[in-house]
DNA sequence: GAAATCTGGTTTCAATATGCAACCAAACTT
DNA sequence: AAGTTTGGTTGCATATTGAAACCAGATTTC
């Protein structure tokens, strides 16, 4: 049977996941704010399989969290780039890398602490 | 094959989201924090298949999400209530729930407002 | 200028996960 | 005593995933 969709819920929650809330794609999304653009380099670094990502780049796509960008010259380079959407997922990877950091079994090394780009200050907890 | 496991990732991300990050974790903690507490509370409201959502359950038990209480007096009746640790993803779903409310086509009525108990305001937006 | 390589995929196949419905057993209600 | 509620488990059909092979155009190397 088909996977559930929630695009439609009344609530707010249930339809960002339904955008980003699967396996792969806010690690792409991730991946992306570290500055990966291309395909090739996506596939590597995460370790996806190329036909899952394939699949998860062109959702994102058409979701408009990222844009593909025509890159080279006669037309066989592209970048996939974050939009505003999916700049403005940032905030959800933060929480998950605060709830990561506090609550799970870290592997050894204690991971890249996250800096404000312009006070390079460790960025706060976020707090409701 | 088996869907890949990040537990041991050094990203923070991707420990988080392999706890939390499959399709129906984080939408039972949602519902955990709107009070569902039972079982069949969460199957009916969620529309979960139920073989799926014992597993997820049992994972998120496991992972320390949720703390399994045997309530009713010989052992019938039990609920499946937020930890510490659970309760700290509250700032990852109001994340959620302020990028969904902004970027995706809402249903018609504008959802329900999460508001301070104790102030009763509207939360603020999440910054970093 | 031919061969190899890089990029961005698609196809095929086996294994796994999901959804649905049916079934089950212990406790509780009527 | 019969039926209902709760908390599951099982079996089956379908979808999704992961791995590897394949492919074609552009670019680099020899």
């Amino acid at each position: 049977m088909t996977r559930k969709r929630f695009e439609n819920s009344s609530c707010a929650v249930a339809r960002a996941l339904s955008e980003v809330g699967d396996w792969w794609s806010l690690r792409i999304v991730l991946q992306a704010m570290y500055g990966t653009r291309r395909y090739v380099d996506f596939q590597r670094e995460l370790g996806i399989a190329r036909n899952i990502l394939g699949d998860r780049l062109e959702r994102l796509v058409t979701d408009g969290v990222l844009r593909k960008v025509d890159v080279g010259e006669h037309g066989c380079r592209y970048e996939y780039r974050l939009t505003d959407k999916g700049r403005d997922l940032f905030v959800v990877v933060e929480a998950l890398r605060q709830w990561g950091e506090r609550w799970t079994a870290g592997g050894d090394q204690p991971g890249p602490v996250v800096r404000d780009r312009v006070s390079s200050r460790p960025v706060a907890p976020l707090r409701v």
